[in-house]
DNA sequence: TTTATATATGAATACTTGTTCATATATGAA
DNA sequence: TTCATATATGAACAAGTATTCATATATAAA
């Protein structure tokens, strides 16, 4: 394995490392949602979001469309979903 | 998803969030390791992977054996195979 | 254009974390 | 027991990161 692709796997994982992000995640797996909602159901500010958000768009994580002046987030690919629920049965067999 | 399950997930991320530790699970997805073979492979310190491994083994992302004063290092199940993978094809995909 | 709403972003701060260095512990051989 | 080797661990430092606050940008409506 090159050097530049453990790096860029640490990167990766790095994203699913946080638990304001792992939130954000999981309320995509149900459905699309906005910025506003997506602050509303993790439980902190638009701010906090907006930075988390910037994150996971450019690990390719998340994709949005605009709506008038909102933007839907949904999750990018089958991955994602994938990962996250690997890792959650791991967690749940300890 | 109950807060508490959130965050040992995040806390489970973390622990693939690092370059070395990377390193370590890529090199034991090959075969059996014992520290001091890690250290060599890794391209680091005997002290850092212990470490590292410390995390690893408290995250039960790795098992061990004693040979004499050799401690031999595995995988300890197939999730974290699994999970190592998906994220290789992620970003090979981007 | 002006106003309102939604989102993004930069800087500062507090917190977390990986490595290093020194040292401790553990096992086996002599 | 003494010595050698393998591994673990604690403290300190450096580097990275998430949130907050203030503010900028963007879109749409009036």
């Amino acid at each position: 394995m090159k050097d530049e692709e453990i790096y860029d796997l640490a990167e990766f994982f790095k994203v699913f490392a946080d638990a304001t992000r792992i939130k954000i995640i999981a309320a995509l797996l149900e459905k699309e949602l906005c910025v506003c909602e997506l602050a509303e159901i993790v439980g902190t500010t638009q701010s906090a979001i907006s930075h988390q958000l910037r994150i996971l768009k450019q690990s390719h994580l998340v994709k949005f469309r605009r709506e008038k002046t909102c933007l839907y987030y949904t999750l990018s690919d089958a991955h994602i979903r994938d990962i996250f629920l690997k890792g959650r049965e791991h967690i749940e067999e300890i």
